[in-house]
Parts: structure tokens; sequence; C-alpha cells
DNA sequence: ATTAAAATTTCCCGTTAGGTAAAAATCTAT
DNA sequence: ATAGATTTTTACCTAACGGGAAATTTTAAT
């Protein structure tokens, strides 16, 4: 099978990593997309502001992890962590 | 073969879902600890304070993503993100 | 039990995250 | 092209993040 060229931050079901707060942004947004929501629409059910959301999209370093995380729960996704194979 | 019974946060090389930022806080902790650095080493590392260190291990919400990441990196852990398997 | 090292707490304080609301810019369809 | 919706930007403002340093508590080791 010949691997497919899929857009930036799409998820296939194999899992992305995440080294910045960009990678974090570019994920978020196409998953938010997918699912067919505003930024409000998240906004209202994270219990964030919009403004939030739109930091965190653009990979803002100092957005903060707690609603980031209640964010991801929303999209429909999920995070692990575990060590890096090469250290 | 029997699951081995791990403390709680240990990284067995299998990954390990984040889903609050208590949890994160946890991992970080033990791992940190096995790398037999002090919270000041990291501090140092990662170009942030002591203070912040404290506050990501004791899980708190509102720390931010940036400085979590480098942190991460230099633990020698990976994250991850994926479609949650059962939606 | 002492002593030392490490971890946590506390205080002071400049910087800023992020909420609301409104305006501007961008994207979509017809 | 034009209207409508969506996204982004902007301004204002309060709450609070997080750095440094010192003090206190906890942990580790002999």
């Amino acid at each position: 099978m010949k691997p497919k060229n899929l857009p930036l931050g799409n998820i296939d079901h194999e899992p992305i990593r995440i080294r910045s707060t960009e990678d974090l942004g570019a994920v978020l947004k196409v998953r938010r997309k997918k699912q067919k929501m505003t930024q409000s629409d998240l906004a209202g059910l994270a219990g964030t502001g919009v403004r939030y959301i739109v930091d965190l999209e653009n990979g803002k370093q100092t957005a903060q992890i707690g609603p980031a995380l209640k964010l991801i729960e929303w999209l429909g996704l999920e995070v692990t962590i575990r060590e890096k194979k090469v250290d």
C-alpha cells in the first residue's frame, strides 16, 4: 500500500506527534472543522472564550493546559505520553 | 504473562493516557525522579522557574503549554494525539 | 537523632492570559 | 458580485501566572 498524502494536521487513526504548540494548534483546528464546529461552538462546550480557541489554534505558547485538555476531549481526541523511542 | 503492578505514573514503554493536568503532573514527577533530576535541574534546562515545575507537577490547570512541551522533551518523553477509540 | 539536600510555600510584583463586545477581515454559496 | 456566516483582530480590563529569593517543610542518609 502506498502511503496516502494527507493534509497537514489530518488524523487518520494513527497518532500524531506533538512537539510544539504550533503542532497542537494545527491538529485541533483541522479536527474542529472535520467535526463541523465553529470556534464559538467549541468555546461554549469547553467553557472557555473564543479568544482562547483562536490563540490555541494559532499555537500560542502561553495558552493554559487545563482548558486545552477539555477541548481535546470534546473534539473526540485523546492525548498520550510515553518514552521517546530514540532517547 | 500477568500484568505487572506498576506505581502510578510509571512508564513502561506503553503510552499513558492524559485526561487531566493531574495525570500529566503525576507522570512528569515520576519520570523526573527516574531520571535523577531535581526540580531546579529541570527548571534550568527548560528555561523556566522552579515554581513552574512545582505547579505543573501538582496538576495546576493554568500552567502554560509551551514550557510544558519543552520540559517533556527534556525528560525523554513524547506526546501524541489521536482519535479516541470509542467516540 | 542530626544534618544535609530537596521540595514546597510564601511574598513581592511586573507581565499577561483571556473574558466580553464590537469591528474588521476572510471564507462560502448562490 | 453580494449577502451571510465564520473567523480573526482589537480594545478594555480584571485576575492571576510565574520569576526571584528567602523561609519552611519534607525527605534521605548516616
